[in-house]
DNA sequence: GTCTATAGCGCGATAGAC
DNA sequence: GTCTATCGCGCTATAGAC
């Protein structure tokens, strides 16, 4: 059963998080898009800090998730880049150009949030890391893919570029499509030729 | 007079935002660090908005600053570049990896902080992209830097991977270490061969 | 599993003395 | 320009009824 109280309220935090962060995020706010009364929430979380690392615990969970299915693509290892790059696209275009990758909205805030929540961000963020030099080095192997340096270091700074990105587009007019520019240009960056997905 | 009250309340306004948001501030901590009592920074900013605006602009300026001496400097267009790069590598260093750029930080929460602040972002990253711009083209002159696509869009790539990589190598273990790493690949992809500076 | 009620605290902001 | 005192609100969290 996959809206049960428990996953509304995880779908309305991440939702929260994703567009006003952690710190602005309350109880009382959840409780009104899922439609309880505050004090219910304790049941299913006990503390806020739960119910954050309940969220994010998903979130890395699905989102890997979309990168099996993009790494099980077909292509070359250049277009199965820029199918994972989508991925962060989607999130801006899906939201009108309101929403982060969680994870990227946790990573600002993490001074506050405990050393828990940074190093299940830094998994996430490390996990990420290791897909996007995976993706480089089969683009290498094919030929789509061109790295002048650093493979491991490379992923990194596409991953920030990403992260970045977002975060950068969103006081833009149209979010979605300069980090759509952005992707394509981070693209041309790495392939010898620029791709069209 | 650098140190009068108003100053020092920016200061410790500019510090706390850049460890742990803006939201996460509060005037009782300005208080504390300043020594006086949180009533009275009401005096100097009548509203929390108005201290995060004036404390932006004074951020926006002073960095300008900085970015008017890189591009002063001598060598080449992507000497100059990789010294633009430090600005940003420098904020980490020098906190121990704790400091965002304040305008990312405040990028992150943009959604709570009205469209004034939204307005005064977007111009700070706007700015930045011309500047990256220009050294991009400077550098594609003198033929030290060589961008395969469009300028503008690289540039915007390249501040986004800065900001972003800022923000993801705080999770790590040696976080000015980590960023100094992408600033470095983020030059290698971006000039002919690796520069040492 | 959800409710009402409330504790206890921190917040931004204001009034008015000095 | 800074102080004390206070207002009103929102927050996380808990207790105990249903």
């Amino acid at each position: 059963m996959p809206d049960d109280t428990r996953d509304k309220l995880l779908d309305a935090a991440q939702d929260l998080v994703q567009r006003v962060g952690a710190n602005a995020m309350s109880y009382q706010h959840l409780a009104q898009v899922v439609g309880i009364r505050k004090a219910s929430i304790h049941y299913h979380f006990p503390t806020k800090a739960d119910l954050l690392e309940a969220m994010v615990g998903r979130y890395h969970k699905r989102f890997m998730e979309h990168v099996s299915e993009v790494r099980s693509g077909g292509g070359t290892g250049g277009e199965r880049l820029a199918a994972y790059l989508d991925l962060f696209a989607s999130t801006l275009r899906e939201s009108d150009g309101s929403k982060l990758c969680a994870c990227g909205m946790l990573g600002a805030e993490v001074a506050t949030l405990g050393t828990e929540m940074a190093a299940v961000l830094n998994r996430f963020y490390e996990a990420n890391h290791r897909v996007i030099e995976t993706l480089l080095r089969e683009g290498a192997a094919d030929g789509s893919v061109s790295v002048p340096g650093d493979v491991a270091v490379t992923a990194r700074v596409v991953f920030g570029a990403l992260e970045g990105g977002m975060l950068v587009a969103r006081t833009a007019d149209d979010p979605a499509g300069r980090f759509g520019q952005v992707a394509q240009e981070l693209l041309t960056l790495l392939t010898l030729a620029p791709l069209h997905v």
